[in-house]
DNA sequence: CGCTATGTTGAAGCTACTCAAGTGGCGTGG
DNA sequence: CCACGCCACTTGAGTAGCTTCAACATAGCG
């Protein structure tokens, strides 16, 4: 399992600036909401995010030239839609606070988590080859995200070997990702799966500052579950075969990683 | 589960140019190996894939200019790799003919096929974001690729909106296809996925002008497993049961597809 | 022609699922 | 403030589906 969580865990450190796209679900714990009163008008060169974010290897007059393109930001509210499938694609999305999820439908009704995406990350990437959004994405939470109108992303593009370079990186790294889930999903356990899905958070939340340890998930047991092919009530029962052996401590959505070493063994 | 196989038939028919990456093995039965005596010059002007590959979209001026980065290209015997997991990355690799599989190494020893590829798809996407290839491509048969020097590719996608477009689609496709598989994997009974990975093959196969009943699999039963999250014995039950059942006829890797609407509904 | 790969089939076992009952936290309303 | 209902979560018992182990069949290749 390691050679996945090395590939999850360390792609943040290694090169925070290709770090995006839907993930394992990290959240920042104790965040605060974003303030109520802000314009709706941004920038990059003042956000808090731009270590992790699209501008993340760039310099500061690249940074600049980036906030020409990165016009207005979008609230959304715990449970509501940023895209839903079949709309429109138009703009990608930088996450600048909160977290979601987004969800593959199925023609049968059955629905199916494919991604979590946190602070940093950015949002809407599978739209761009049929100019329609391929998945819903849902907010976990009060969120707010930096709208990329994408045709201007991709003048850019054309003009900023650096931002060339950030945007295929940030595309590459999603697909990555993807293969890493696959990866989970075809080889390994319950309990394996769990256990990555912990350390991925872990190492995701600690690669923006916070602790390793201590993790406060946004998500329910059912959409875990849903993420990594399993059952809610077995997403239950392994969390707390995990608090029984000693690995972890749960209290409903916070977790406390006590043993990371013995998590990456399983 | 046609909505997973929807995706994964129609994408080639209808943005034929987006359709590449890592796929369910599809693959040209009875296409004959390339000719042992071949130039390494090559050029996409006069490549019969150019209608699927990379110069999907191009006009002849284009596609001109895209022949001054394809310098040359690469036979591999099968059952060798083209790249490995860790080798530094240089290039993407356009599949002339033949096809892949791509494989994931865990830490343990253990192996996941992450994708199949057939002619006309691209390899080594997933080198772009650490500049190292994350998986090993192999060879399942005799097979030759266009070596496409990333670097180069880039500098032209910065000069052609056309190219550059397709360089994104390209790499979103491979984004939506992977979560296509996720939820094959996360969601699907064994069934299922054989199934959808018969529909698969049977519409890229199709798209390609070949027979949409006729299969040739150039895969192994463990590597079909591999990729569907499954054991070499479960999916040959399952083929064999949709023998019984009228669906498929089975005769080693050579597989007809007797009932397509069955399949689908299942 | 025989050897090794690959593929098929059967029987037993185990993992994760299903169904079901019960617990705990939180917001609402009396 | 507490009672209530709702929702998420936990836990148990029985079961289904896939895996494991094993034997045998077939195909490809020297």
């Amino acid at each position: 399992m390691s050679a996945y969580l090395q590939q999850q865990a360390k792609a943040p450190a290694a090169m925070p600036q290709a770090y995006h796209g839907p993930q394992l679900l990290d959240f920042l714990p104790l965040e605060p909401t974003p303030p109520a009163t802000v314009s709706h008008k941004t920038n990059c060169s003042s956000c808090a995010m731009r270590a992790i974010c699209m501008g993340g290897n760039l310099n500061d007059a690249d940074r600049s030239r980036l906030d020409t393109v990165i016009h207005n930001w979008r609230m959304v509210r715990r449970g509501e839609a940023l895209y839903r499938a079949g709309d429109a694609f138009q703009s990608i999305y930088a996450l600048r606070s909160g977290s979601f999820k987004t969800v593959l439908a199925h023609q049968n009704g059955c629905e199916q988590v494919s991604g979590f995406f946190l602070t940093g990350e950015t949002l809407g990437l599978d739209g761009i080859c049929t100019e329609h959004h391929a998945c819903d994405a849902i907010a976990l939470e009060d969120s707010a995200v930096c709208v990329i109108p994408f045709h201007l992303l991709e003048a850019l593009c054309r003009e900023m070997r650096s931002l060339q370079q950030h945007v295929h990186r940030m595309l590459s790294s999603e697909i990555v990702r993807e293969s890493g889930v696959m990866l989970l999903l075809a080889s390994l356990c319950a309990e394996q799966r769990v256990a990555a899905f912990l350390l991925n958070i872990s190492a995701r939340q600690h690669a923006r500052g916070y602790s390793r340890r201590d993790l406060a998930l946004r998500m329910t047991r059912e959409e875990i579950g849903s993420y990594l092919g399993m059952k809610l009530e077995t997403v239950s029962r392994t969390l707390s075969r995990f608090q029984r052996d000693g690995l972890i401590e749960v209290k409903g959505k916070r977790v406390t990683l006590l043993d990371l070493e013995a998590l990456d063994r399983i």
